[in-house]
DNA sequence: GTCCGCATTGAACCAAGGTTCAATGCTCCG
DNA sequence: CGGAGCATTGAACCTTGGTTCAATGCGGAC
């Protein structure tokens, strides 16, 4: 999203598809639009796409199952849910996977750009998230093997000792890992290095 | 939750209320019901109640109305709703506010008692936590205005001596405090301090 | 007023963390 | 084979944390 944003469409219809996207364009958004699930998976397109509007029933993978395949990736893209024949189940099912809205055809213009709007504002939510945690995790990515396992430890609030008797080694040399670690993450203390590794989902030991 | 269970019900239609009542007494619940919601907020059999079957559609506050009242408060109960007219918006706003299910009647049993099963779950689940908690929030009431404030200190992973140099005082009282507060808490590494502190929502100083 | 809880301080000691110097053995890669 | 990166260890030293003993001053409760 470098200043405008693109709109991934995905819709079997061509109709529909070039009524969205004028509907969009007015709105100042670039568009990308796909005929199926797969089109869309397939396409190199994809990286630039900011948020999806999907339509829910369409041959092939259908919205919530592309969806529930989005979901498993690291870059969630946030999704607004479009649909001919939707009913409460499906919306119901569509909202508790995270999906930002789920709109009904026809779609009135106010609500389909209130809901990308929404989407694009998660979008940047998600991004600024990863993006403050980009740098730790490359620093992270650097930790040798046995460095991570001590800061594991560390992290549980364990004693050096306790750690050289867990990993069968000697206290001294967890203190090499040690310091060796909090040098290349950049994190003194212990309380900096839990509350890193909290979110970036590193598990203490045990 | 002490064995059985107790479903709180709400609505209107003193018909479906005998209804629901009569499924769910079957399937071994308590059953509380309520002809308002306004009935069930000053009702003092509330308390008892492990999760809620609301309409959508009463007179007096709405289920969504009473929903949001609901998530004000500590003690979340999981509610599940059960509509005659319901719409997609309507769903999509409920679930989006936490609803664990939005049903439509008339309702299959099997769908009502699924959901009032996951509701109960989700009730299990909120109340575990908030006992695993509740121990260490009594304990933390118990410290003295300064030692909260060398606990914040602590937990940024400040050194005794700049937490003294912030408070004014000598790190000799800073020691003290500190050895104060870990024997309250129960809780000896700052790595458990932080994580414990994290989770009831104690900020870090500065 | 007196007692109690709270905050404070100093001295002293031991345990643990952090750092530096010096060194060994291993494996993988070019 | 030689070198790079990794894991390891010992010794020594300093800083910080944790604990104990002893003590003072303040404010509110009874």
């Amino acid at each position: 999203m470098s200043h405008i944003p693109t709109i991934g469409l995905v819709d079997d219809e061509p109709g529909m598809l070039k009524a969205l996207r004028r509907v969009l364009t007015a709105e100042g958004f670039h568009v990308r639009a796909f005929a199926s699930a797969a089109e869309f998976l397939r396409g190199e397109d994809r990286a630039q796409v900011d948020c999806l509007v999907l339509d829910v029933s369409m041959p092939g993978l259908t919205g919530l199952e592309l969806q529930e395949h989005l979901t498993r990736e690291d870059a969630r893209l946030p999704v607004v849910f479009l649909t001919g024949q939707g009913d409460i189940p499906m919306s119901v099912r569509a909202i508790k996977a995270g999906a930002v809205n789920f709109l009904t055809k026809p779609v009135n213009d106010t609500d389909l750009l209130a809901a990308v709007h929404a989407a694009l504002a998660e979008a940047r939510r998600l991004q600024d998230e990863h993006r403050a945690l980009a740098g730790l995790r490359q620093r992270l990515a650097t930790l040798t093997p046995r460095e991570r396992e001590v800061l594991r430890h560390v992290i549980t609030g364990k004693l050096n000792k306790q750690i050289a008797a867990d990993l069968g080694t000697s206290e001294q040399t967890i203190k090499i890992h040690r310091m060796r670690l909090t040098a290349k993450l950049g994190l003194t203390s212990v309380a900096e290095l839990v509350r890193a590794m909290e979110r970036l989902g590193v598990e203490p030991a045990e």
